[in-house]
DNA sequence: GAGCTGATTGTCT
DNA sequence: GACAATCAGCTCT
């Protein structure tokens, strides 16, 4: 019951199917990661999306293949990892329970204490060294490493989402029950 | 613990 | 010129 590579096909569906699949999946980036506690889910006629108003020079990953890492940067500031689902689409990473390399991610994020190693997606790619670098490369091959362990079950919850002004009542954010890797609490 | 605010820059209107 | 899928540090309770 190990740990198994993630098909390209996972990613070839609906970002809510797989936004809620991606909660306790392994990432890892040369060699540092953890398991994903929470993610968002972003479709294609959705007004919260980037891809929303159509193709442009900063979203041209999100309409990629599927399993495509769609960096951007947020306030000017932090950076946040995006798994492009179909087309148009994408899975916000939102935090990660840090299993490997934990000293590393520490000394990137400049902070000791676990839970807030990656735990809100600026900080998942600062401790990831996750930027605009990785923006439109395959998240199936190095330095990415993704992994799921089919059979484990797994307690998620869902919620609205997060940090948007539009179309924030869907439920799209998932986490993991307890986690206390959560970038917030699920109400 | 909750709530406010400044930081900082690429992108779109 | 406004705004943004955020964070850290502050105040007040």
């Amino acid at each position: 019951m190990g740990w198994q590579a993630i098909p390209q096909d996972f990613f070839n569906r609906h970002p809510v199917e797989v936004a809620r699949d991606l909660i306790g999946t392994e990432l890892m980036v040369a060699g540092v990661g953890g398991i994903v506690v929470e993610t968002e889910a972003y479709a294609e006629d959705d007004p919260a999306s980037h891809s929303f108003r159509g193709k442009t020079a900063r979203n041209a990953a999100m309409f990629g293949a599927p399993a495509t890492a769609y960096v951007y940067r947020s306030y000017g500031l932090h950076w946040c990892l995006n798994a492009v689902c179909r087309p148009g689409t994408a899975v916000l990473l939102r935090a990660m329970e840090p299993t490997a390399g934990l000293g590393v991610m520490a000394a990137r994020r400049g902070v000791n204490a676990p839970r807030l190693l990656a735990s809100g997606p600026g900080r998942l790619c600062q401790a990831l060294a996750v930027d605009a670098r990785h923006d439109g490369t395959p998240l199936l091959h190095p330095p990415f490493r993704l992994l799921s362990r089919p059979g484990t079950p797994i307690d998620i919850v869902s919620g609205h989402r997060i940090g948007i002004s539009r179309a924030t009542e869907k439920p799209w954010r998932f986490g993991l029950a307890g986690s206390p890797f959560l970038s917030r609490r699920f109400g």
